[in-house]
DNA sequence: GAATCTCATGTAAACCTTTACATCGGTTTA
DNA sequence: TAAACCGATGTAAAGGTTTACATGAGATTC
């Protein structure tokens, strides 16, 4: 076999050696019912022979079609984003699309950059990680305008933006609930950073639970960041108190090993002396000293399902929009017990 | 401004509303000094009027050149893959490249699968994090055959594919000569994966520091399987033995957690009673209880050289190919102290 | 003042598909 | 036997750029 491999084949080359036209092998390949059995016999034969590929950059121009999926992340080393990622790229690459990543960092100018390849046609459609809508101007703009997109893992209000993320509310009152359950009456939330929207929606979860109590419970909310730094300190400024919880629910898995090691730090058992519960259920919760009981995040299967309504949504451009919030588990290891107090 | 945003704006559209011909509109964009300072400003009012973004799709077809990079990963969640991503998308996205991404899990059908975006235009180039050649036939064909291909974070064996990783065998070393420079003398090096060529890099690293111990020290070796799991069994079948060691040179910073648990459960105090260190400096190595010494992967540069060798390759097709072993640094925690014994 | 050169712009081909429409031989129907 | 139909195939347009080449007007040279 001796080929001139010096440009790809393209559709022509295959039609010659087939003997028939460019339209019939077009069809061959994607309506083989249409063909008649001798002629795709022999045009299949002809791509054999020519390891005929058909240009995906001629295809997409034709179909006005990337296939490709802009993924908007505010941080990639975030621990949610491999496990979102996994579910988002699964179900891409099942319905024949590819996932293309834009990390952002938080720089709205990177933002807008990333967002031009939705009007420059390189994606189709666009999932965000980011918690946010794109660019200022977004909100404003009419309908029309505004490219395919769902938001993941955390939950943007837009009238035309599907979400999907954890049911953060009733997966707190959960891991609360667990707390006030092992008899705990002095529980504090550790928020994560200001404003952050899961941190809101976590601490509404942490007061349902509390408002449920059979004897009144105060709400209690220290601030945290959402690292182990800011976990650290918030403990910290705890010390300064004269009464001192018994349980911690903290905003994640990062903000709860700060804790637990301040805590450790400062000579407490965790669980003996005190309880603590983080959100997330990132790998590293069950190698920590105590294994981290936590909510578990269904990180891929958010990814599935939000891939999966962004490409219903590009079938069919004028389905109703909606947000999915999805279980949150809870996760018992050894970070939690009875109060001692 | 009561525009009709039915369908974006071609090129046409700016050239009619600039009262020039396409070519000029195109010129004005990409040469802008081959064309008049007058007609450069109507065409840019004219852009500016409509919108106009050029569709990438043509222009890929044109030009035959996705702008696009395909990263293959053997599994996202790797703890190593962020870091590498991230150094990866930073100079993809400083050139005007995106980046694509390909899961395989080690399914080769899939990564087969994942080629196809090659052959058809979709990518211009691979980044390999799969640490071998992807499908079997590969080695075999000439060389043409190959699209622009590097390897990351494991090296890979090939005339026409450069790669870049950590200095593995240096870095071993360097670790291994800490734990000999505190008066270790039984150190095991626990393995990772069998056949993995790292942790036959890693290994060898180790060889080389022993073997310039003032007194003879002998290679012992575990095997593990890189992970914390692997680690604790690692552990275990080493108490059937009757010499423990004072000291363990763990594959990666997972094994080593594994390793230091079992050692805890064991009653044993690290680094009071043994020393471990790791590798990779996972973000939780510092987060473990006690802090992990390790060797630090450069994971961001990994990916930025990765990236500027394949872009620099695309635009050089025929530059020789090269290995790039970046250094490792050891980070001194708390996991390592002097031999009791 | 003709020949030559330069610069700005226009014309049209090329990139590779997909697909609406036309064609054509062969059945079936009236 | 003409009309209508059907299935398989071909023709050509369209999708939106980039760019080699052609054109034409002004400036330069002899």
């Amino acid at each position: 076999m001796h080929n001139h491999p010096k440009k790809p084949a393209t559709i022509e080359d295959v039609a010659r050696l087939a003997e028939v036209s460019i339209a019939t092998v077009s069809r061959a390949i994607s309506k083989p019912e249409k063909v008649a059995e001798s002629t795709r016999k022999k045009v299949n034969a002809a791509i054999a022979r020519t390891g005929y590929t058909a240009n995906a950059m001629a295809q997409n121009l034709r179909r006005q079609r990337s296939h490709m999926v802009l993924v908007l992340a505010e941080s990639i080393s975030d621990p949610n984003f491999p496990g979102i990622l996994t579910g988002l790229e699964k179900v891409a690459n099942a319905r024949g699309y590819g996932v293309l990543i834009g990390n952002t960092d938080g720089d709205v100018a990177l933002e807008e950059k990333y967002l031009r390849f939705l009007s420059a046609g390189t994606a189709d459609g666009l999932i965000l990680l980011t918690g946010h809508l794109p660019v200022a101007g977004w909100p404003e703009q009419s309908k029309t305008l505004i490219p395919p997109a769902v938001a993941a893992a955390t939950p943007v209000q837009h009238d035309n933006i599907s979400y999907v993320c954890t049911d953060d509310r009733a997966a707190a009152r959960i891991a609360t609930e667990y707390l006030m359950s092992l008899g705990h009456k002095r529980i504090v939330y550790v928020a994560g950073p200001k404003g952050n929207v899961l941190s809101e929606r976590r601490l509404q979860g942490y007061c349902d639970a509390l408002s449920q109590a059979s004897e009144p419970m105060s709400i209690w909310k220290i601030d945290g960041d959402g690292t182990s730094l800011g976990g650290r300190a918030a403990v910290e400024r705890l010390f300064i108190r004269d009464t001192l919880p018994t349980a911690f629910f903290c905003f994640n898995d990062n903000t709860a090993i700060g804790v637990i090691g301040a805590l450790q730090d400062r000579g407490y058992d965790v669980p003996d002396d005190m309880s603590v519960v983080g959100f997330d259920d990132i790998p590293f919760a069950s190698n920590i000293t105590p294994a981290l009981t936590t909510i578990r995040q269904p990180r891929s299967q958010i990814g599935e399902h939000a891939m999966t309504a962004l490409l219903d949504r590009l079938a069919q451009p004028n389905a109703p929009t909606e947000g999915k919030e999805l279980h949150g588990d809870l996760i018992v290891r050894s970070s939690c017990s009875v109060p001692k107090t």
